[in-house]
DNA sequence: CGATTCGTTGACGAAGTTCAAGCTGCGTGG
DNA sequence: CCACGCAGCTTGAACTTCGTCAACGAATCG
């Protein structure tokens, strides 16, 4: 994959493909927002920043999810969380009328970003690190298909200033929920779901 | 206003206007969504409950704000945090077409409500109560348009959910910010902004 | 092989929750 | 009209959690 053929950062001919690596932007926060995305492959964050340097995050987007539907300027700006390859669309525009994708109007683009901010929000909701983490595990494991092994692409950083927490906390948490063999933990960037109904019970904040 | 003339809970001929009383559920989480709604006069809270009890309040709608834009079924309810009145439309409706109000476009409350969205996780992301509660206040001042006076129409348990903080950290945050004679307070119910700038500096984190 | 980045872990302190009490305003009923 | 109960708000004290500071380990890269 992310053939040389496809562009960095600007649209080629034909299916209108973009490849970002790791790390890079996509778009930033302020500028006028003249194109809308879908992911194709990869995980990208949208996160906004605070005066005092503060980052927030406020999502993750995954394969077929939709990126930078702003009227006007972007009030986010998004960037790789891991090597991508996205579907560009001009604003106004139905996304890759040629590709094999399925066609996806303005509005369900529109409820697609909903959905994904409310998903954010339910997370922001609990209160404690712990639900918070098991929350957005259990998140993950929905999200990507497979309700035992979950990667986690993102950095701690991602996690922390996802979720409100600091990196300690969230390492702190996840090797608690080890100790407490929740989940089993293989690198920082996987981890194994061991016992999902204990997981979601935390989650809900059930004692 | 809310004259007896308006049905409560359900439409009327002509202009398609619900009224609310204060405390009143205008959706439930869950149940099929048949219609949408624009706050004309009164002020709306969305909630959504975890299963331990935790209420987590997504959003306050004011006159102007599209309420219930979802597709398929309640992702979150709604009820009015004072007496309401409120524009009913069907689900792919226009809303109001006889209204007085301009056409609004079922894209244009999608980005409405997105617009929202990102205004509560904006909030979400500051990490003090202090900060959230400051930006809390400057964001009501923003919408309401009074940038010195500005009502807290909703309890402090609404504001507490919120801003994921208890009713005391809330009470003991407020007080002390009239100390600090950044606000003065008249009642549980009413605030002046004495110092705009420091206020949004406490908001924005910077010591 | 040093330098750097990322993640983990421990000790400590600040911030917020919990528990408890008391206050205020309001409606109800005697 | 006052007594009473109730709901919402405030405040104090004790406790818990999480952030801060610091150190260290592992992986990567020039």
């Amino acid at each position: 994959m992310l053939k040389g053929s496809l562009a960095r950062g600007r649209d080629t001919r034909g299916p209108r493909l973009l490849m970002f690596r790791k790390g890079e932007t996509i778009y930033s926060e302020g500028e006028p927002a003249r194109a809308w995305f879908v992911v194709d492959q990869g995980v990208s964050r949208t996160c906004r920043f605070y005066t005092n340097g503060h980052r927030q995050v406020i999502g993750f987007q995954y394969a077929g999810d939709v990126l930078g539907c702003d009227a006007g300027v972007r009030s986010d700006c998004a960037e790789a969380v891991t090597d991508m390859i996205v579907r560009y669309c001009d604003i106004g525009m139905v996304p890759c009328p040629d590709g094999d994708a399925p066609d996806a109007s303005v509005e369900d683009s529109l409820r697609n970003s909903l959905g994904n901010l409310h998903r954010s929000i339910s997370l922001f909701g609990r209160r404690t690190a712990p639900e918070r983490l098991a929350a957005f595990i259990l998140m993950l494991a929905e999200r990507t298909g497979f309700d035992r092994d979950v990667e986690l692409p993102m950095c701690r950083t991602d996690i922390g200033d996802y979720l409100g927490l600091t990196i300690h906390t969230v390492s702190r948490t996840l090797t608690q929920m080890c100790r407490d063999h929740l989940i089993a933990c293989e690198g920082p960037h996987h981890c194994c779901i061991l016992d999902h109904a204990a997981l979601q019970a935390l989650a809900e904040g059930v004692d």
